[in-house]
DNA sequence: TGGTTGTCGAGACTGCTAGTCTTGTCAAGC
DNA sequence: GCTTGACAAGACTAGCAGTCTCGACAACCA
């Protein structure tokens, strides 16, 4: 955002509610409610800042990320950026989220194998591509402190969760799981791993460790 | 710590150098050092602070812990806390290990799944007792936001990692696990998993959660 | 046209915390 | 008695989240 020209509101454009229900819900008390009054939201300031954190998350080396330099860099007030989230974890999360693309769907390759190959292989891949990687791994370290953004998150992996737990579960139907076998905790397997590596950095989380992940969670790893 | 009684100086009792080796280092500038004189270090005050962390560890509920707070509860100033440990991270850390008996040596019973199972369990069990499970669950969060004491946890931690791998490793010697079975990654299954639920608390970690992820690593899940 | 409403950028302000620095005290040894 | 270094107390700095205030200004209404 150029600090020369002024900030370019784009008033007469149609509001778009999507990012906004969050923040607004205290002005939709009623159907009956007067109609809007006063200045227009600036959906470019609205946008500048979603840019501005994830920019900042994307560059940041697991060093915080402050509400100040998200409002400096998106050439904000920081009233502005707390108008329409509650909280720094809640934009740093939006700003993720706006980015990611949230509707997940396993593979279905009609193989338990192949299916959960793939799924591992691609949520590797996923989170660690430079532009998420770094983002993905500051937010986790602020959702520790944060109980708030903790809880969006875990929103945010529940539908990840689930399409992994389908994939294994359509498995189990076609008799490629033992049908006591414990779905959750295979979900918890591969989240498991994930998150272990990714934030501690010890071990590598390529295509060929996600094989050797998903094959292990088959057939396990015993002998002849 | 009483604050009616003043602070006992057990300066007669010999140096116990074992906790003071990081701090006294740069007094240890070569053999030729000129012996000690000032005012003896005082060990009362040095457990006291240990037992100040410990204690609001356990209690905090996930809140952190200030370092005010444990000079505070220990009687002591805050300075006396800096000479001794380079950061709260430290302070923490040391409590917990000054509890935790160190020497962790994996079980033997000549099956791996017997060893396995054993040892997950274990793990599972140590981490929920009440005293330790706050303190440990605060301790990952500070570690989320200070590397220095994600690194002290690190070597902490690679002792009990080390004791499963040979666990492991004497399985695969036996035949029990595949001679290319990828031991890190058994290792990272069980202490994601671990970690992944210790923290967010989403699904059980008892015993029969143990005996099942012992198994599904050994054998899989695969149906018949 | 002028009044009301609500957003805007800017930045002061509060409250909290880690870590440093200062001060006056006191014990150990020379 | 002098030096050295630990001690408790607490002032202080710096950084950050979140709140509050201000003057400007745009949208809508009468």
């Amino acid at each position: 955002m150029s600090e020369t020209e002024p900030r370019a509101d784009r008033a007469e454009q149609p509001d778009r509610p999507e990012q906004a229900d969050r923040a607004t819900e205290q002005a939709e008390r009623g159907p009956s409610t007067r109609p809007h009054t006063g200045r227009r939201r600036n959906e470019a300031a609205h946008r500048a800042i979603l840019d501005a954190a994830l920019h900042l998350l994307a560059d940041s080396d697991g060093t915080p990320v402050t509400i100040d330099a998200i409002a400096r860099t998106a050439g904000v007030g920081k009233q502005t950026v707390y108008r329409w989230w509650p909280s720094k974890g809640a934009v740093l999360l939006d700003a993720l989220t706006d980015r990611a693309d949230q509707d997940v769907h396993g593979p279905d390759t009609g193989t338990l194998r192949t299916d959960l190959r793939a799924f591992v292989a691609t949520t590797f891949d996923a989170a660690q591509r430079s532009t998420t990687a770094s983002a993905l791994r500051t937010l986790a370290r602020e959702a520790a402190r944060d109980p708030h953004l903790a809880e969006l998150m875990q929103t945010f992996t529940a539908t990840r969760r689930t399409a992994l737990r389908e994939l294994l579960s359509r498995g189990r139907e076609r008799g490629e799981l033992a049908g006591n076998a414990d779905l959750e905790l295979i979900v918890d397997q591969v989240y498991g791993v994930f998150w272990y590596r990714f934030l501690l950095g010890h071990g590598p989380l390529d295509p060929a460790t996600a094989e050797r992940l998903a094959d292990s969670l088959v057939t396990g790893n015993a002998g002849d």
